[in-house]
DNA sequence: TTATTATTTTTGGCAGACCAAAAAAATAAA
DNA sequence: TTTATTTTTTTGGTCTGCCAAAAATAATAA
C-alpha cells in the first residue's frame, strides 16, 4: 500500500488544487510540506511514475482520477476523525486538526465506517469543511467568505478556512463560532475591518480574519 | 520522538522479555517482528545507543527503566484502543488486535486519555489483559492457565494468551468468552484434552487450546 | 530586451530500516 | 570432547525520504 508520505503529497496537491485538479507548484508544496523543493521534485516524478499525478517538468503537477481518489479517502478520514474527536471524546476544535493528521493515515475501512455511522453520516467537520462520502463524492453549497458579504444582510458562520488553534480560539472567545448569526452593520473604507452584529453585541473584525470566516446568506425574515 | 520502528522492538522486546525485564534473544525478536536476525542485531546496537536497552554482544536484549517505561505507554495504548474498538464501537475481539497495532503509535497522550476515560479507566482488555495506567503500573492478578486448573473446581475464564482471529472466532463459537463460568470434569489420560462443563454443555478442548485460556478460581458456593 | 529574481532541477550525500550471504560464536548432540 | 546445529554478527547492498549546493529554467522588473 502507498506510505503515509505519499499520502500527505497527494493530500497537499488535492488542497492547494482547489479541488479541480489544477496544476500545483513545486515551491508551493515543498512549502506547505515542510521539505525544500529539490525533495518534491524527486517525489512528484515517482508519483508520477505511480500515475497517481501527472507532472510536467518545470510547470507543475495535477492528480490523476486515481491520485484525487485515494486524495479524497484521506481527506474523508481526516475530516471524519475530526467530527469524531469533537462530537465524542469532547475535544475543542482548535485542538483536532493536529490529531487528526496522524489518525487520517490509520488503513481500515471498516473503522472509518464506524465512525461516520456513530457520528449520524456527517457531511460537514468541525470547521465546516466538507467531508466527501464513501465514493469521493463532496457536497457543494454556496457558501461565500464573510469579505465578501453585503452590508445588512443576515448570515449564519458555516466554516473557516484557517484551522491554527490561534485564529480559532479568536473566533471562539467571540463567540464567532459555527452556526453563529450575524450580519454586517459597516465596512470600514480605509482598511475594510468590518463591523458585526453579532447576538445584542458589536464586533469588529479585521479583513484578513473576514477572509476566514464562511458565511452562507440567509433568507429574508418574513414578517409574522 | 521515537519511531513507530522503535516502539514496536521496545513493545516486543518486553512481551517476550514476559515482562520482569529478562533476556530475550535476536532470533526470538527477528521472528516476533518478522525480519531476519542481522536486522535485530543493528536495531539493539541503536536502542543500546539510545540507552533503551542493555544489549550484550552474542547473548540478548534486555529493557532499561527508560526503554520499560516507553514500552508500557505503548502497551496500554494498544490495550486501551483494544478496548476502545470492542466497547464503543462494537468490533469483535478478533478484530481489534490488528487496528489496535496501528493505532498504538498515535502520540497525544490527551487522546489516551479521554478515551480512557470515557471507557470508566478499564483494567483489562478484551482479550482479559491487563491495561497500564498512566504511570505504567499494571494491577497483578492470580489468574492461571486453563491447562493447569483443578478438576471439579469452579473457573471463570478471564482472558486469552493466543489473539488469533482463528482462535477467538473458535471460542466465540462454543461461547468460551471471557466471564464464561466453567469447571473442569474430566482430563484425558492419554492427550491431556479437557472435557468441560459450561452452561449445561460439555466441550472437549484440546491441551494446546487450554494453554491458551485464563481462567481465575472462583470461591466455593456456600449452600443458600 | 536585458538584467534581476524566483523557481525548478541536478548532483552528491546521509540516515533509517531492511535483506542476502558469509563468517563467527554459542549450544546441543553424539 | 569432537561434531553438528542453531544463533548471532559482519559485510556489502537496496530503497525511501530527506537535505545542501550548484546549475538550469522560467518569470518579472527594469
Ligand atoms: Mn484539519
Ligand atoms: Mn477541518
Ligand atoms: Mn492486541
Ligand atoms: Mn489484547
Amino acid at each position: 500500500m502507498q506510505s503515509e508520505t505519499i499520502e500527505n503529497y497527494l493530500k497537499t496537491i488535492y488542497h492547494l488544487s482547489g479541488g479541480n485538479a489544477s496544476v500545483v507548484g513545486n515551491k508551493q508544496l515543498a512549502d506547505k510540506l515542510n521539505v525544500i523543493p529539490a525533495t518534491v521534485t524527486e517525489a512528484v516524478k515517482k508519483l508520477h511514475e505511480l500515475k497517481l499525478v501527472v507532472y510536467e517538468k518545470s510547470y507543475g503537477t495535477r492528480l490523476t482520477a486515481a491520485g484525487s481518489k485515494i486524495a479524497l479517502t484521506i481527506v474523508r478520514r481526516h475530516r471524519i476523525w475530526e467530527t469524531y474527536l469533537a462530537k465524542e471524546l469532547g475535544f475543542g476544535w482548535d485542538e483536532v486538526h493536529e490529531i487528526a493528521e496522524e489518525l487520517e493515515h490509520i488503513k481500515n475501512d471498516k473503522l472509518i465506517k464506524k465512525l461516520s455511522e456513530k457520528l449520524g453520516h456527517p457531511h460537514f467537520d468541525p470547521h465546516g469543511d466538507p467531508i466527501p462520502d464513501e465514493k469521493g463524492k463532496i457536497r457543494k453549497s454556496n457558501f461565500i467568505k464573510l469579505s465578501e458579504a453585503k452590508v445588512n444582510t443576515s448570515y449564519k458562520i458555516t466554516g473557516v478556512t484557517d484551522h491554527s488553534p490561534a485564529f480559532l480560539k479568536y473566533l471562539e472567545k467571540h463567540q464567532l463560532i459555527i452556526g453563529a448569526l450575524l450580519s454586517i452593520k459597516n465596512v470600514e473604507a480605509f482598511d475594510n475591518s468590518l463591523l458585526l452584529q453579532c447576538r445584542k453585541k458589536e464586533i469588529s473584525v479585521s479583513s484578513k480574519a473576514a477572509e476566514c470566516i464562511i458565511v452562507e446568506e440567509l433568507p429574508v425574515q418574513t414578517a409574522a
